[in-house]
RNA sequence: GGUCGUUUAGCUCAGUUGGGAGAGCAUCUGCCUUACAAGCAGAGGGUCGGCGGUUCGAGCCCGUCAACGACCACCA
């Protein structure tokens, strides 16, 4: 047998065992003969490293994989990662500024060859970091978003769906960002609450009478693009303006006064500025009334030069010229006031820059048909299963009010839109490969949003669109993991591609997990620098711990805050089991074979495998809910108290007996494999020191062992009750551990006495002769006397104050439960179960009312 | 404005078909009892945010209020 080191060290257990599983191929060789269990994993992007909420989505994709496995599942947990377009191509980009060029200098194959250089150097990283967490990935199948094959399914995907005219190419505001020079989807928008100005400008009226509309903007820079101002047809207090003219401050041109529902008359002034090129609802009033859609503003942010926007301010960028065009209407007089104000502006959530509506020609997915799909798919019997399930409401109520999904992007890096352009007559073209006359065409210089590919993911990675062995074997898969910040970005999406490309949603349930956030609460983000490495955690903690802390601490759905000081109470826990088995196995023999004969168990021996069995079922029925917490507080409290405080050192009274070794064996070897999932490495280091075999990683989940189930332990109950007795008497009267004490009981203890001679230093006696004496009443009424007569005992009045206290608190329980049996409603409406419950509860709480009285009385 | 979440011991959090409030850390006391002092044994500490309702019975279900947080929408 391999002996286990004295002292549990995380790094040496966690060496080289991923390596060990992986060239062994236990994640890697698949069974046939076995049901499938599929997941995939969420591709993390190739633009850095992972961080704490990745090795929290992970782990308990791996905690699944792995329990799904010993369950007898052919279970496949597939790789991958992201190309992740705008976040990738901004790394680059950096990096090509550092080293003084550009990618416009160095041409997009050059830019191309660099952008996958950085993506296969951190795929690497990325790697590395799974294997440390230990993960049961299946390194064979690994994917990447931008791989031939994927790029295969994207490009089927958008042809199919442009024939179907669910893909359409469109010229309307969308969200840019100008610091990417990009457009963005609506959900890359993230609105904050910042400072900013309401700016009123006057807008004379052109006949010269010197009288002026006042209208209020936050963006005055916008006021060069207005082609109108609008006015309520409801509004009595412009109403007659309707027609006329007004000039527009700093560029004096003149713009007809409209009327339009859209304006309401409590917000600003009344009198709305219409800038259809440059915000979402002036384009809609633009198209209406047919104002003039006018550009002032370049693709950096940098007003345009062109007739509208006046020399000085040509090239400014958009702030610098906000301010300019409010200096310039004070100029001219047309400048009111301006007011500040606290307002919500969207960012691009990738570059953080301040996102400017823009008007341009881009490529949407029409959502409406997809989200309808999706809406009447999670109305059916086959939906998907949401844990926990307020997030189906989530999604539901986002595709309910889905708007169309801007999927064209200005980048290099990603999915080349497959649309091509005659030359001469601007016919589009739009296939799977390039037209054959490809002299006469150029293809569309965008690329698509990222989410586009992502969106694909669990079919793709499969082989679709070709009907491969995997793809039939392992699709739809049975689980997805991820946090609920994507639920729009990526889960939504692969429903509606899966249910449309596949009519099958790609996944049977969905597990949504939190934030990983600081000790104080905040997230965690690289300008407050309060970001945690998992890998700094590993070092110090190891991955077990990492990975039990991470999976136990939160219940779904729910956020994390990550506290050190518990994770160190995980690696206290591991270091508890680490000596237990190390204890075990100093007591146990190389040969001992693994029969267990239940006509030789003593009392413990069943108690404990009445225990197990016990938790063994209720560890399976969690696991099945990915209930993790309960699983812990499950196994925590049976590994740590049932099993090391009370039945170890019980088993220390009968050690040389055999049966009562292999039962200490029996009971740690499923502990360890309901452990494995969570704690992958020391599991398989102590099993196999334990057992001899390769590895635990093939074992099957521990099942209920019908013939472990044994009535009557309640010995073993009073066997604790008098252990705590005696040692509450110990400490309270100083009796020191070698000072040897003697009891008497009522009942029968031969069975268990020679548990609390060992662990309490007590003896059963028949006869006290001893005048001092404390007396327990145990939960069944029956007497335990304790024989005190080598210390000061209790006075009389001590223990007639104790009686008192003892006899008060049972008057109260014996009440509450003979009001509960006197009420005829709980009779008759509680379950059968909990009634008797509550009788033989008052059945022994009157016995034991009756031996302490009856102690109480002798007293007096 | 809409939707959702959170509120339980000093701190961080569990508590899932409603049936006598739990863990870790922290605090106090006593122990190196030969698996473990990163440990063992004991102790203290909570009218489960407020109010109302349903129920034989509510931390758990319903209503309402409050505080904090998240997301969505709007923002001339």
């Amino acid at each position: 047998m391999k002996e286990l080191a004295k002292k549990y060290d995380h790094k040496l257990v966690e060496d080289g065992k991923n390596q060990f599983w992986i060239e062994n191929g236990y994640f890697s060789n698949h069974d046939l003969s076995k049901e499938p269990f599929c997941i995939v994993i969420p591709p993390p992007n190739v633009t850095g490293k992972l961080h704490l909420g990745h090795a929290w989505n992970t782990t308990i994709q791996d905690i699944v994989i792995r329990y799904k496995k010993m369950q007898g599942f052919d279970t496949l947990w597939l790789p991958g990662m992201d190309h992740a377009g705008i976040a990738t191509q901004a790394k680059v980009d950096a990096k090509l500024k550092n080293e003084g060029t550009n990618r416009h200098i160095i041409g997009r194959d050059a830019f191309m060859k660099e952008a996958w250089d950085w993506a296969t150097q951190y795929k690497g990283f990325i790697r590395e970091q799974w294997g440390k967490l230990g993960l049961a990935l299946d390194y064979n199948k690994e994917r990447f978003t931008l791989d031939e094959g994927l790029n295969h399914a994207v490009t089927k995907v958008f042809v199919d769906l442009y024939n179907e005219g669910l893909i359409y190419q469109g010229e309307r505001i969308i969200n840019w960002d100008p610091e990417a020079k990009t457009a963005l989807s609506n959900i890359e928008v993230e609105h904050k609450d910042i400072k900013g100005y309401e700016h009123y400008f006057k807008y004379y009226f052109a006949d010269g009478s010197g009288d002026y509309l006042e209208v209020m903007t936050t963006r005055p820079e916008t006021i060069l693009g207005d082609g109108a101002v609008a006015i309520n047809p409801k509004d009595e207090r412009y109403k007659k303006y309707v027609g006329k003219e007004v000039i527009v401050p700093v560029s004096h041109i003149k713009i007809p006064i409209i009327e339009d529902e859209y304006v309401s008359f409590d917000k600003g002034t009344g009198c709305v500025k219409i800038t259809p090129a440059h915000d979402p609802n002036d384009f809609n009033v633009g198209v209406r009334h047919n104002v003039p859609f006018r550009i002032i503003m370049n693709e950096d942010g940098t007003m345009a030069s062109n007739e509208w926007v006046p020399q000085q301010l040509q090239g400014l960028d958009r702030f610098v010229a906000r301010q300019k065009m409010i200096e310039l209407a004070k100029d001219d007089n047309s400048f009111e006031k301006k007011i500040e104000i606290i307002h919500s502006v969207g960012h691009s959530q990738r570059s953080g820059a301040i996102v400017e509506p823009f008007l341009s020609k881009q490529w949407f997915v029409k959502m409406e048909p997809l989200a309808k799909m999706v809406i009447d798919y999670q109305n059916s019997d086959n939906k998907v299963d949401f844990y926990p399930l307020r997030f189906e409401k989530t999604l539901l109520q986002w595709m309910e009010n889905i708007e169309d999904w801007c999927i064209s992007r200005q980048l290099w890096w990603g999915h080349r839109i497959p649309a091509w352009y005659h030359n001469d007559t601007k016919e589009i073209y739009v296939g799977l490969s390039a037209p054959e006359d490809i002299e006469n065409w150029h293809q569309d210089e965008d690329v698509l949003d990222t989410w586009f590919s992502s969106g694909l993911w669990p079919f793709s990675t499969l082989g679709w669109p070709e009907i491969t062995d995997d793809l039939k074997r392992y699709y739809p898969g049975g689980l997805l993991v991820t946090g609920f910040d994507i639920i729009f970005f990526w889960v939504a999406r692969m429903i509606f591609t899966g249910e449309k490309f596949l009519h099958e949603i790609p996944f049977k349930d969905v597990l949504i997990h939190g934030l990983v956030r600081d000790a104080q609460g905040r997230k965690m983000s690289k300008s407050l620098g309060n970001g945690i490495d998992p890998m700094d955690e590993i070092e110090k903690y190891g991955a077990d711990s990492l990975r039990y802390y991470l999976a136990t601490s939160a219940s779904p759905g729910q956020d994390l805050r990550y506290i050190e000081e518990k994770i160190e109470a995980t690696w206290n826990f591991i270091n508890k089991l680490w000596n237990a088995s190390r204890y075990v196995m100093m007591n146990i023999d190389d040969d001992l074979d693994d029969n267990i004969d239940i006509n030789k168990l003593n009392e413990a021996d069943k108690w404990i495998l009445n225990k197990l069995n016990k938790i063994i079922s209720e560890v399976s029925i969690n696991m099945e809910k990915y209930e993790f917490t309960i699983v812990d507080s499950i196994l925590y409290n049976f590994i740590w108290d049932d099993y090391c405080s009370w039945y170890i050192e019980m088993s220390k009274a009968t050690s040389s007996n055999i049966e009562t070794k292999k039962v200490l064996k029996y009971v740690l070897v499923n502990i360890l494999k309901m452990l494995n999932p969570f704690m992958p490495f020391v599991t398989e280091e102590i099993f196999q020191a334990l057992t001899n075999k390769e590895t635990i990683v093939n074992e099957a989940y521990p099942v209920v062992n019908n013939d472990y189930n044994f009535d009557n332990i309640n010995s073993i109950d009073y066997a604790q009750e008098i252990i705590i007795k005696i040692r509450e008497l110990r400490q309270e009267l100083e009796i020191k551990r070698a000072i040897e004490i003697k009891y008497t009981s009522e009942i029968d203890l031969s069975l268990v006495s020679l548990y609390i001679s060992k662990l309490v230093n007590a003896t059963l006696t028949n006869k006290l002769d001893s005048e001092t004496l404390d007396t327990l009443i145990l939960s069944n009424g029956s007497k335990v006397d304790i024989d005190l007569s080598m210390v000061k005992v209790k006075s009389k009045e001590e223990l007639i104050n104790e009686y008192n206290d003892e006899l008060n608190r049972l008057t109260k329980e014996i009440k509450r439960a003979e009001s509960m049996l006197n009420n005829v409603n709980f009779i008759s409406k509680a379950p059968a179960s909990k009634v008797e419950e509550e009788k033989n509860k008052l059945v022994d709480y009157q016995a034991q009312y009756n031996s302490i009285k009856k102690l109480l009385d002798d007293l007096n």
